[in-house]
DNA sequence: ATCACGTGTAAGTGCGCTGTTACAGGTGCA
DNA sequence: TGCACCTGTAACAGCGCACTTACACGTGAT
């Protein structure tokens, strides 16, 4: 196995990204189809600036991919679609995960 | 399958207890063995305030369990241990945890 | 009594996330 | 020229999280 998940850095950006209610939507949204940003916001009912902010996020996290692309009449779309992530998440995944963490490690000792 | 995960409230818990780095290193320590909080804020190296902040969280979201023990020598000890979870997350099953959300659905429409 | 160990909680601060409103720019069409 | 779409970002308010310091209470040993 070993199977080698993301780092412990990336899998906490990824946790935050989807702990959130909307965001949840907007994945679930999206596994039903590509679309884009203000088609999207219309369907989920919320503005674009606070889509474009959680869109920002979730493609941060690598958990959505947008491209800009120039539909028939000459606008310009940008399309979002879900990438391929599986994530499994158990003690021992997270105890793996949670060795590469780069974050301050106060039982690292203040350095001196 | 059918599998019955959580619902998407539940998990919307789980995944923002596990989307902190301290959180993820008191699962992976807990993860080795439990523990009880004072000698398991020395090892990971914080306050006891603080874990027992962070404990809350995780007991909250099913994800860890404690119980108040006594010592032979009479003192009173919590000890944490893991539970048993095991979340998969795909673009799909977040999506099919997101149809049980109860979170605020703008989309629904005000209610009139 | 005082210390060392365990437990829990209340109060205060700083900061980032969430969400709003407002603005600025682009295209095609009447 | 004005409208209807699309895109993006800046500015601001509200709130909860993360964290510290301080306190209160219990035991057993010196």
């Amino acid at each position: 196995m070993t199977q080698a998940g993301p780092t412990g850095d990336d899998l906490v950006e990824m946790l935050a990204a989807l702990s959130n209610p909307l965001r949840l939507r907007i994945v679930a949204q999206l596994a039903a189809g590509r679309d884009y940003v203000s088609h999207l916001a219309r369907v989920i009912g919320i503005s674009r600036p606070l889509l474009h902010m959680h869109l920002r996020r979730l493609e941060a996290a690598g958990l959505i991919a947008g491209n800009l692309e120039l539909s028939d009449d000459g606008k310009a779309m940008k399309y979002y679609q879900v990438t391929d992530f599986s994530l499994h998440l158990t003690a021992s995944t997270l105890a793996e995960a949670a060795k590469t963490l780069t974050t301050p490690d106060p039982a690292e000792g203040p350095g001196r």
